[in-house]
DNA sequence: AAGTGACCCAACCGCCCGGCA
DNA sequence: GTGCCGGGCGGTTGGGTCACT
């Protein structure tokens, strides 16, 4: 018979977060420290299900997150990992710290993917693509423009240098996609210097697995007092949260000119 | 300027696995 | 040993955005 479902979809609410709700389940992580995701929606005020709320904090809240767009030396990692891994994101996300799983498979997907095949390259294993009779050879001629260094220890391209895509063109997508909440986090690192990756490294038990055991509690030195990086970042986060979205927006509108 | 197709990515779905009673 | 539950993971999708005509 049919799986049940991870929780009761009846009255919850899908689709994209809002601020509002990125803020309540911010401030619940913050102060209370994951312990149980099916509790997290309830306690945090959120008709979520836990499942949602997990993914959210992990692909979009974790404050050491690394933002904007994957350098060219993390996607020539990405598919040196991929050759020995194989669909294993979250092992491969493992190697990028900051990075989630998420964002790593899109990334595979929507452009190393389209990459290696644009190279006469199988992504699924990382060979020349054998050209069936009668199709059109036209992939491995255009290595031409672009210089690869083949083969690596595990017959992986290495060094791709492709001439760009139409989306290279764009060095600052990831950043002009930010939503509210991304600004919301990136400006705090501005504002405060704070630097929330180095907190999470410090406090939260293994925020670079994407782990959820992750307790702000366990993080908190009571010896560090005032200068405590981790207070300073939930005073921060506090006071972020009781600003007027409408001065936020105002704050933010130059940005997007 | 408008229409259209391609692209990107956040979010969802459902299966798998480990822990626990 | 077995079944349940929650978390983790990989695959997929839908909607917004961008680029091109």
């Amino acid at each position: 018979m049919g799986r049940q479902p991870c929780c009761d979809k009846v009255g919850l609410k899908r689709g994209p977060w809002t601020i509002e709700e990125d803020h309540k389940l911010m401030n619940f992580i913050l102060n209370n420290g994951i312990h149980c995701w099916r509790t997290v929606p309830k306690l945090a005020g959120l008709l979520r299900c836990g499942k949602s709320c997990r993914l959210r904090w992990i692909n979009y809240l974790r404050p050491d997150l690394k933002r904007g767009a994957l350098s060219e030396a993390e996607e020539d990692q990405i598919i040196q990992l991929h050759a020995r891994l194989g669909n294993r994101w979250s092992k491969i996300a493992s190697y990028f710290p900051g990075r989630t799983d998420n964002e790593i498979k899109n990334h595979w997907n929507t452009r190393i993917k389209k990459r290696l095949k644009h190279l006469g390259l199988d992504p699924v294993s990382h060979k020349p693509i054998v050209q069936q009779e009668g199709e059109e050879k036209t992939e491995t001629t255009q290595t031409s423009s672009s210089s690869i260094h083949q083969e690596g220890s595990f017959g992986v391209p290495v060094m791709i240098t492709e001439k760009h895509t139409q989306n290279d063109e764009k060095p600052n997508e990831g950043a002009m996609k930010l939503d509210e909440t991304t600004d919301l986090l990136c400006d705090y690192d501005e504002m405060v210097g704070f630097d929330v990756g180095l907190w999470m490294n410090q406090g939260a038990t293994n925020s670079h697995s994407c782990s959820t055991s992750f307790s702000l509690e366990e993080s908190l030195n009571p010896s560090m007092g005032e200068s405590n990086p981790i207070q300073q970042w939930v005073d921060c986060v506090d006071s972020m949260l009781s600003w007027d979205e409408e001065l936020f927006f105002l704050k933010n509108y130059p940005i997007n000119q």
